[in-house]
DNA sequence: GTCAACATAAACATCG
DNA sequence: CCGATGTTTATGTTGA
């Protein structure tokens, strides 16, 4: 699966033509892909092409491919995170709240998807950038305390050693203990070159992508880094540096946490008297081991084992083949019995549920705020559950919920950044919803459809997206127009969407072929786009009504998605608020990427008016959307165009314009528009 | 099952 | 002629 990574930074740069088409130009789905591609997604396209290419990858790998490497490592692990989750082997154990800080996020519904049928590329889809990164640097974070315990022992070891040298060579000739003094001192000396030696690689390898998140987020305040292949290595029971000894060392060094339930579900022999301790969650609970079903003892069950499904070893990182259960159990006891390696393995698991389980209740924590401020029943599990498992547009819808409700506790126009800021790494809303539902690659309208910031959601993970491969959320068309309205005169041109798109994200440094026609495509398409006739040459602006307009059709479905959650949520009074913290989140102020403004919750009505309002506009979409159309005004007025811009978009749209007034300056035309638009529309 | 939105591929046109 | 830019059509996927 890594193999994907590095690779496609080969055939980004050239526009991998074929030479097929007629013109030039669009050599498009590059070699490999071509129509097939199209059922897998981009995404899968392009691993598949990735893995193609990637095989001949030398061992070398650029920075971008590490990066991608390791990109690809943590979703493994995200996979297996979740994968074990959803085996059921939750104990119950907290920690001390060291890795609290990197508590990783990842959305309750996640864990609930099945994480057996995920890919990297799925989790990517469904870890939000930042989850992804929380998850590493958990990891590294991890890796780095059981290093150190380990370095430490080690040292301790030497100096114990030392000592006893010291006192027996009392009798011996000083010369002789000089020597050995001094060899111990080297010993120690390298033992701690080692050790800063590793610390810093780890680092070095972590940091990559961590970096930019460090400059500017929440995250710096997470631990060391530590190269996030360590952990599936650890589970593996390979590779990872001083590994074996570090197990023992963990055993006393680490804050073993963990149930005997884990215990016996793990280590077939009896004899593991697991020295762990019990603790409590964050919230008090008690991680008294509940008896799973699954936990017991594997004999238990005739037909199945916790450890045991799809005729293989669900033993972490090792997917063994076993006939039968029998098999199974040999094989359990075999290579899995109690030894360093397995043990080892079972603390890493709890840490990863441990992991989960904090995230858990921070997520709870959160949610009880949440309603609390809202003036909401606290203890209502629902929201947890409702969302999670039933039908994809509920929970799709949740993601939704959680975002604005993000946005909420700190007035509507906070950055939802800030409000799970230091501990929980970037929450995108948007991101989170998108990537969740979305599904595949391929699909990612969810920004769109469900409005979420898509600027906010920038300016946040900015930094993640520009270094690290991982397909933004959005559709091409919010991407464009946010490249379009990022501009002080808000236009652009061709040439410089296409550059807006490579800085702006690491992923459309590749397969440029491919996005750059697809880009070309959504400016001739949507009607929200609009080329103008410049001097030197022509640019593209966005019409901002017209790019709402288009939201109707999915915000209808919304609505009654909001009902939904609503009622089932007890949301009721809450409707009008939440709605318009909705629409809020449905429409950033894109300008600033400092944006939102906090507190001007009344401001951000009018923009749901237009959110609300919108799906009431029974306007064929676009089409011949005629009536109220207006639109080449606006943007004429804001977009500072030499040429009279009716002119060319006239055939376009012949829209009467309804907002002359919009004296539209470059600042937040948006709400203007929307205000003059729909006047005190009511979500109906 | 239908529909809308979207992604992708590709053919074709236009222009410098 | 070539490449960049635009337009349009076709097809497939997904969610409502």
């Amino acid at each position: 699966m890594m193999v994907e990574s590095a690779s496609e930074t080969i055939r980004s740069a050239p526009s991998g033509q074929n030479g097929v088409g007629s013109l030039s130009g669009q050599a498009d789905g590059g070699g490999g892909g071509s129509s097939g591609g199209g059922a897998a997604g981009p995404a899968a396209g392009g691993a598949g092409r990735d893995s193609a290419v990637g095989a001949d990858s030398n061992g070398e790998m650029s920075p971008a491919e590490l990066l991608h490497f390791q990109q690809q490592q943590a979703l493994q692990v995200a996979r297996q995170f979740l994968l074990q989750q959803a085996s059921g082997l939750s104990s119950p154990g907290n920690n001390d709240s060291k890795q609290s800080a990197s508590a990783v996020q990842v959305p309750v519904s996640v864990a609930m998807m099945s994480p057996q049928m995920l890919t990297p590329q799925q989790m990517q889809q469904i870890l939000s950038p930042p989850q992804l990164q929380a998850l590493l640097q958990q990891q590294q974070a991890l890796m780095i305390q059981q290093l150190q315990e380990y370095y430490k022992k080690q040292q301790e070891q030497l100096h114990l050693q030392l000592l006893t040298q010291q006192q027996a060579g009392k009798q011996q000739p000083k010369e002789a203990l000089g020597n050995k003094q001094l060899a111990f001192q080297q010993q120690l000396l390298q033992m701690q070159q080692l050790q800063q030696q590793h610390l810093l690689n780890l680092q070095r390898q972590g940091l990559v992508s961590l970096q930019p998140s460090q400059a500017s987020g929440p995250l710096q305040t997470l631990p060391q880094a530590v190269c996030p292949t360590d952990l599936p290595q650890l589970w593996k029971g390979e590779g990872a540096p001083g590994q074996p000894a570090e197990d023992s060392v963990k055993q006393e060094g680490l804050d073993l946490t963990g149930t005997a339930t884990t215990a016996t579900s793990f280590a077939a022999p009896p004899k593991v008297s697991p020295p762990l301790s019990h603790h409590t969650l964050p919230n008090g609970q008690p991680t008294v081991l509940t008896p799973r079903r699954d936990s017991s003892s594997h004999e238990e069950m005739p037909g199945s084992h916790p450890l045991y499904g799809h005729g293989e070893c669900k033993w972490p990182g090792c997917e063994t083949l076993c006939e039968d259960l029998g098999q199974f159990i040999k094989h359990l006891n075999t290579e899995h019995a109690l030894d360093d390696r397995s043990t080892a393995q079972c603390r890493v698991q709890m840490q990863v549920v441990q992991q989960l389980e904090i995230q858990l209740a921070k997520e709870s924590e959160r949610l009880q705020a949440m309603m609390t401020h809202l003036h909401m029943r606290p203890s209502e599990p629902k929201p947890f559950s409702q969302p999670l498992n039933p039908a994809p547009g509920s929970s799709s819808f949740f993601k939704v919920t959680v975002s604005a409700a993000d946005s909420f506790p700190d007035g509507l126009a906070h950055p939802p950044t800030s409000a799970a800021a230091p501990v929980t790494p970037l929450r995108p809303p948007g991101l989170g919803s998108a990537s969740l539902h979305s599904g595949g690659p391929a699909r990612r309208r969810s920004s769109d459809k469900f409005c979420s910031p898509i600027s906010s959601e920038l300016a946040q993970n900015h930094e993640f997206y520009k270094n690290a491969d991982v397909r933004p959320p959005f559709t091409y068309a919010s991407l464009i127009r946010q490249a379009i309205l990022e501009t002080p005169d808000r236009q652009l041109t061709l040439n410089e969407i296409y550059n807006w798109f490579t800085r702006m994200f690491a992923y459309f440094r590749r397969n440029t072929a491919t996005w750059k026609n697809a880009v070309r495509h959504n400016l001739s398409l949507h009607k929200c786009f609009v080329r103008v006739e410049n001097v030197k040459g022509a640019v593209w602006t966005v019409d901002e009504r017209e790019y709402q307009k288009r939201r109707p059709p999915k915000m209808t479905g919304s609505p009654t998605l909001v009902k939904n959650m609503i009622s089932g949520l007890s949301y009721g009074a809450l409707n009008a608020s939440y709605q318009a913290a909705l629409a809020e989140s449905s429409f950033p102020l894109l300008n600033s990427p400092g944006m939102l403004n906090p507190g001007s919750a009344s401001s951000l009505l009018p923009l749901g008016h237009d959110d609300a309002g919108a799906p009431v506009e029974p306007l064929p979409s676009n089409g011949s959307s005629s009536p109220p159309r207006l639109s080449p005004p606006q943007y004429s007025h804001q977009v500072q165009v030499k040429e009279e811009p009716a002119e060319a978009e006239e055939d376009r749209r012949p829209g009467p314009p309804l907002g002359p007034p919009n004296p539209s300056t470059v600042g937040p035309p948006e709400d203007r528009d929307l205000e003059e638009e729909l006047p005190g529309e009511e979500l109906s």
